[in-house]
DNA sequence: TATTCACTCGCAAACGTTTGCCACCCCGCG
DNA sequence: CGCGGGGTGGCAAACGTTTGCGAGTGAATA
């Protein structure tokens, strides 16, 4: 690759001047900018971001690092963050740590080494310490991270699930299943907080069973709806995201089940594939992307030391998306 | 940050050891070699990768420049290289050109002065010189691209298109109608025609208006299939990928006309969506996370030197995936 | 004519690594 | 005692930029 020296040698000029026609940093006078962008297009001068990154101490450049891929989720997700990067001209290394600590350390230091300018870490699994002491900004998406002085962006998920809890209610639902993530993963846990406050809002008991932990993988909610219809049998299923609801779609299609004639359901964070489901999964969230786009806008904020001060929490408040799975209570 | 430099001031020792110690290439004496590790410890110093690849003239870095990240296709395609990149060491940037060429033109730019070592092209529209005299390795993807040199792995769309089509006919259908792509994209050209070649093996005419264009989407194979419904009313229709195939779900559901006792339907890629919807969608395809990862290796045996040689076309067979969307013709 | 600018442009020192080359020490051998 | 050589480790030159500092032109001004 030709470098700066090349293009000078050709352009018969110092190559201090090539770098001030290059970045309009100070005056060059017509005839010598003229050469020099011949000698540029004549040897296809593609400068070095390397070199410039070396010089400038910072790369244009963010990390991704998402915990586990599966859920489109985390598609969407990026999306949005790659957007608003891109816009803003920075690019973004993404890594998937697929649930594995070890990886998740492995691509830490990976993306320390190339110097990343600041890092996006999406809802990851107990850190415990491995994201202490950051020399670079960082943003944690979707995850509440109480022991991290870190800005938050997030949907609040106790509120959507009481959202959607309280949006079946309202339809004359009373039984009322919910089934939910890992117990061990807060967003789990909080969703399901939510169900129950909305549950009590009504004077309705959750009586036990009627919340099952699963795993937030469509198979997890099939299987848990499988097994809430051989027992509680509810009127209406309250799914903590989207891939168990579509999961729960398939168990009570292939039993005959009507959705939403004979059994209502609802999803949270309101991916795409809501849309394409047959019913759509009515759902609770904000648009994906623009979460994305706002952890991202955040962490290039901090970047440039525009923004500056105490860690922020932003929340965004989710809304209900009605679609098709859900409908009032059919009269008995 | 800490530097070499530092580490070594504080651990009493040049830094040419340090670096020494640090890369195992050169023998260092145990006493030496412990105290730069505990300086190393104290400081939190983590090498600079900026300065290696300005050194090495190697980033371990490639790009992947996506045309548009609608499709869930190209979701599953990034995680295989991403995959297969981090556990060879090598950190992917992914860009989304939306199917805009101006952003497309920026992307490459942007990869070029990062100084990424390779690139992976998806299945770009019509590239019109832009990726001719590349300074490094190019692997296209998905994509037959003849008027480039470069190395090329993808699916057979032709003989793909043809096995769908072909399951169908052996399930007994012969009013077989096909949805596809614009018609100035290759791939969906390639689809049409493998169609089109299974229905002349099974001496089936294909009467104009059972073919129809449309966009490679949800939506647009939800109108195509509504304006087949109300004009040729097929038996089946092939999907010349999966959303539209979904999209056809949809417009059947919407319909009451039950699949597949009365419309068979089949995809093309083979997503994951394609289960998650019910009835699950037939398609043909091969792992797409596996086309990914072949992908990236090619493109890493490229850069290291160790695949040399002219431009190679891995093409994988397609197989037939049959789920719950075809069935055998009913007896009228 | 001497001084002061405005306008152009070049020199060279960073940025943080890797690595070829060389220097030193000490031991064993002739 | 002289010398070779293994075992260590330092010097300094790259890699390709950015940028502070300064130098050289003319022309305008005093």
């Amino acid at each position: 690759m030709a470098t700066l020296k090349d293009v000078a040698a050709l352009a018969g000029i110092s190559y201090t001047t090539v770098s001030h026609v290059l970045n309009n940093t100070r005056p060059v006078s017509e005839p010598v900018r003229r050469k020099v962008e011949a000698a540029i297009e004549q040897l296809a001068y593609v400068p070095s971001g390397v070199a410039r990154s070396l010089k400038a101490r910072a790369t244009a450049t963010i990390g991704l690092l998402l915990p586990n891929s599966i859920n489109p989720y985390f598609a969407e997700l990026a999306r949005g963050i790659g957007d608003h990067c891109g816009r803003n001209g920075y690019c973004v290394i993404l890594c998937n740590a697929d649930d594995d600590a070890a990886k998740q350390r492995h691509y830490l230091r990976m993306l320390l080494e190339k110097r990343i300018d600041g890092l996006l870490l999406a809802s990851a699994g107990p850190s415990q310490g491995t994201f202490d002491a950051l020399p670079i900004p960082l943003v944690v998406l979707d995850r509440e991270a109480p022991a991290l002085a870190s800005d938050v962006v997030c949907i609040d998920h106790e509120q959507g699930a009481w959202l959607a809890t309280q949006h079946l209610l309202g339809l004359g639902h009373r039984r009322i299943a919910c089934i939910t993530g890992p117990a061990n993963v807060n967003v789990a846990n909080l969703r399901a907080a939510g169900y129950r406050r909305a549950m009590a809002d009504y004077g309705c008991a959750v009586v036990p069973g009627w919340q099952v932990n699963s795993d937030f993988t469509s198979d997890g909610g099939y299987r848990a709806a499988g097994h809430l219809f051989g027992s509680v049998q509810p009127s209406a299923i309250f799914a903590a995201n989207d891939m168990l609801g579509v999961g729960v779609l398939r168990a009570a299609a292939e039993r005959g089940i009507r959705v939403p004639q004979q059994l209502s359901v609802i999803g949270f964070d309101d991916i795409e594939l809501c849309r394409y489901v047959y019913p759509a999964l009515s759902s609770v969230g904000q648009s994906i992307r623009q979460l994305g786009e706002r952890a991202a806008a955040q962490l290039l904020g901090r970047i440039s030391g525009e923004q500056a001060g105490p860690p922020q929490r932003l929340v965004v408040a989710p809304a209900l998306i009605a679609r098709e799975s859900t409908a009032a209570l059919a009269q008995p």
